[in-house]
DNA sequence: CTGAGTGTGTAGCTTTGCTACATGGATGTA
DNA sequence: TACATCCATGTAGCAAAGCTACACACTCAG
């Protein structure tokens, strides 16, 4: 019983195709199918059957490949302890993330893991409209993903989830509209507004939907954009309102666009840090996510500190090198 | 980073001894060392050290060695998940007993196991008295093991313990004796007594010096064997009185030896099975284990049941089936 | 000093696991 | 129907990993 052929079930059990696993290993398929198929004979069962020109696995494969995941933990649980005893990380760290959080985490984030001699971390961002994020845990160490209150997409399957930060969900108002002097906005005063939203399927929209049921009438939502920097910009041009990330907002141009909270309905969302169970006890990986964390926490702190949310504070001081 | 490898050096840190490793993996001291040297190699810093012929783990090889442990079980579980699902138990156990534990358990685990198709169960004694229970399980699957209340040698080694059953220790004497009508027997009673002792270093002289200490008196150990049988035959000859545990006892000889329990004094043992932990997990050992308890559990209910131990009953009818 | 105990190097063979290429079945399209 | 395409999977051959056999160095006891 040899791990290498679990492992390599395991990555059948999530890209489902051996194909694609080859890929993913650097292998050829001949080698990933010869393998399995040694596996197989050691089992004494059919771990896989045809379906189509692909192949599923069966209920014994499925089993085999999430005790492989216990196997794959205790692996890396091994290497993190004799990394800890080198007092020496090792390896490059993959990092997706969406946007928003990318422009609020990572310039700091990366200014401290410089300091980290032999540390590589490797960062990329993806649309989250396009991207599920579960399903990027298998091409990356960590991903970077948010979710609305209440839902939590990424429990049953597996999955180690890090929250690092909950942030609240503004409504971001032109420096000169009528409600800009209020210190905070209930559902009602903003229900007949036009509104600047995010395309079908993002979870902000859940939140409009709510804000339609407290208020009592009809949002109307002019546009539909997935960058934040382009809602932001019709926002100031007076085109409507929208929903802001607090955190994420960059304060670009302060006293043109103001934030205020929102009360009456649950507007924040959970930033967390989603990963591979095997691949999270990597010492490396653990390196990031602290400091993931703790930027995490500091990009709160000074939030909440300095000012709550109405008018622009000129902050965030970045020269960011990375890798 | 390999399985193999770590496997040998947890095998190292339990055998002390590289001729020992390669004897117990069937393979030549070279081919140990040869390993080890890679993965020495692999975590950049000094796992052994030489100390006089032989040789010792540094920090790090032990911590190393105690993180391949979870990795061991996390493999065996996987096993086991797929054992399962053949529903068929694979491979050989290897079991040791102390003589009592043997007589009193084995015979009836043995009929059940002969019904499981394919599970075969090798089973051997072992002196207590010469034998350290934790170090067989290096090479035994199952230890029958025994301890008295309140010590528990083998909790911080990192073994499992199945608990099977308290075993009373009772006063043995003989059916004339003058206590032999008594109901039960108190410290006093018998510390003046000519005692049938066990030698020196098995648990149940701690037993005696309680006795003595609540009786407040001295114990005249006449003799001092390891063989159950041995006192008994003593004891039923009038040469003295001994402690005999309560379910062990065959009642070979109705009338001719009775049991009286032991008042005052923290008088039973603990029978347990003792298992690494890894080799705990394998379907087949979980299966005899099982076995093991519920035999334990149908010897004590007869003995309850039947007779409070005073005069012999003769019993133990077992026309067993299993699953 | 000798002998029995340890661990470790070197040479050579066996086994394992990979690539490269060819084959066969399923699917969708001209 | 015929054909192209996308799978998985066989076969041959090669490279590497891991083992044995043997020689050697070292430590300790008598």
């Amino acid at each position: 019983m040899d791990v290498q052929r679990l492992e390599l079930l395991r990555e059948l059990a999530e890209r489902r195709s051996i194909t694609e696993v080859a890929r993913a290993t650097h292998r050829t398929p001949s080698a990933v199918s010869q393998q399995l198929k040694v596996l197989e004979r050691e089992a004494g069962l059919p771990l896989t059957e045809r379906s189509g020109r692909g192949l599923i696995l069966t209920d014994a494969g499925r089993a085999l490949a999430r005790s492989a995941t216990d196997v794959a933990v205790a692996l890396a649980r091994a290497n993190a302890v004799w990394d800890e005893f080198r007092n020496h990380v090792t390896g490059e760290v993959s990092l997706v993330t969406f946007p928003t959080a990318g422009e609020m985490l990572l310039p700091g984030a990366l200014q401290q893991i410089a300091g980290v001699p032999g540390l590589i971390v490797n960062c990329t961002d993806k649309d989250p409209e396009l991207s599920d994020f579960p399903a990027l845990t298998a091409d990356f160490d960590i991903v970077l993903a948010y979710s609305l209150r209440g839902q939590l997409p990424w429990g049953g399957r597996g999955l180690t989830v890090v929250p690092l930060m909950t942030e609240p969900l503004d409504v971001g108002l032109p420096a000169d509209h009528r409600l800009a002097p209020r210190a905070w906005i209930g559902p009602a005063d903003v229900v007949g507004e036009t509104w600047i939203g995010a395309p079908d399927g993002y979870p902000f929209e859940r939140i409009l939907h709510q804000i339609e049921q407290q208020g009592g009438g009809q949002a109307l939502v002019a546009q539909r954009f997935a960058d934040m920097r382009l809602i932001e910009a019709f926002v100031m041009a007076g085109l409507g309102i929208a929903l802001v990330p607090r955190y994420t907002w960059g304060g670009d141009q302060p006293g043109k666009l103001v934030l205020k909270p929102l009360r009456g309905v649950d507007a924040e969302r959970q930033i967390v840090a989603l990963m591979r169970p095997d691949r999270a006890e990597r010492l490396a990986v653990r390196t990031v996510v602290d400091v993931l964390r703790a930027e995490a926490e500091r990009v709160q702190a000074e939030h909440t500190a300095s000012a709550p949310p109405s008018s622009s504070s000129s902050s965030s001081s970045s020269s960011s090198s990375s890798s």
